[in-house]
DNA sequence: GATTGAATATGATGATCGTCATATGAACAC
DNA sequence: GTGTTCATATGACGATCATCATATTCAATC
């Protein structure tokens, strides 16, 4: 009755318990105010053994990140082969700008919680968000190409559709109001799917302070 | 020559450099890896005297989150009397999204380095979130509304608007690929002025996993 | 110029945290 | 079945933090 356990297998799955639990609760709660203590706890196991399984925090916390990336660029571009366009940014915006990704903070998009921290955060770290973002974008880029236009345009189009989606979910999330927070979605699920139409010339840059 | 020393002036002077110095610190580092003596030493002070001032640091937290709001209201909307519309958009964006105001974490908009904390912050906080960001959103709008539309729409747009420039700043910072950053503002830059045009019809929302 | 009271400084307390040394107990090899 | 090895548990250490009690300093008042 070898259905599971050797060690190596109780190993490894203990590890994904702790990255789960991780990912879920710097989700919830910030990467800095998550305690490697409660992380294991949630885990199911005691904070000593922790050091068993990583080097350090920043490791979990890069590991867990990763994960909440990949699990949110599988839900999110899932059974989209058809759509394209205008059309494709209704539908992922009509999937992301939801009440209840709103309310599922420990599940949903590690973008909205995590990126601010990240920013403060060490290179490494910042160097994983850059490749797990490029790849995001680049999924919903081959969505809006255009056959005339270059590529980068598509790549543009699709950064900038991410940010709008991004800091719409932030910034709902932030609002003590819940009528505000329901028109920040709605808002910027009409407006997100513009962001397929071509972009117009260049933007100038003016002097003065900085913001 | 009673030029500025009463008891009371110093105090007032005191908390005014309190208040500046977090609200510096908090926008650099975050508002809960801001430690009070870390606040207390930067006006020029000691950790203990800081509750003669404020009953906690979490009422500190509330002050120092509008005054760098009012700041960055100031200094985001100032001399666009004459521009309107697209062209509003464009200036605006112009002025949010460069390299400076990327740098400038301690100076620049509380809203990409604080908006996610305050999400998981307690009510009060996120109220004084909603009142701020409504009046920098009505002040948007009041330059991209059109007569025969609703005010709604208008505030809609600036709504947008506002939430593609923070989520686009966020996401630069957060960038550890320099190339990548620099990517994130010009698209957003150039993206922007669209969101003063109309909003077309209704979005759906699919069922499904939350994200 | 002595007194008083407010503004700030000093130092301590209890809690939390990351990290690690060491102990325990169970699975594997023989 | 006995010894070994590895996954995990226990407990502790040093650092950091918010908060507060108490001490000090100095301007305002008499």
């Amino acid at each position: 009755m070898n259905t599971a356990n050797g060690r190596r297998e109780q190993k490894r799955q203990s590890r994904r318990r702790i990255v789960d639990a991780a990912a879920r609760l710097m989700r919830r709660d910030g990467m800095a105010p998550t305690a490697v203590a409660e992380v294991m706890a949630a885990a199911g196991l005691t904070h000593g053994g922790f050091y068993g399984h990583f080097p350090n925090k920043e490791a979990l916390t890069r590991t867990a990140f990763r994960a909440a990336m990949a699990q949110t660029r599988r839900r999110w571009l899932r059974g989209l082969e058809g759509l394209r366009g205008r059309q494709l940014l209704r539908w992922l915006a009509g999937r992301y700008l939801t009440p209840e990704h709103l309310e599922a903070r420990a599940d949903g998009c590690p973008l909205p919680a995590l990126a601010a921290e990240i920013g403060r955060g060490d290179d490494e770290l910042r160097d994983d968000f850059s490749s797990e973002t490029r790849s995001l974008v680049a999924a919903i880029a081959e969505g809006i190409a255009i056959p005339g236009a270059g590529p980068e345009q598509a790549d543009d189009r699709a950064m900038a559709f991410l940010a709008l989606c991004v800091g719409a979910m932030t910034l709902a999330r932030a609002s003590g109001d819940q009528d505000q927070a329901d028109r920040i979605l709605r808002a910027c699920r009409a407006a997100a799917p513009e962001l397929a139409d071509g972009i117009a010339g260049k933007t100038r840059q003016q002097d003065g302070d900085v913001m």
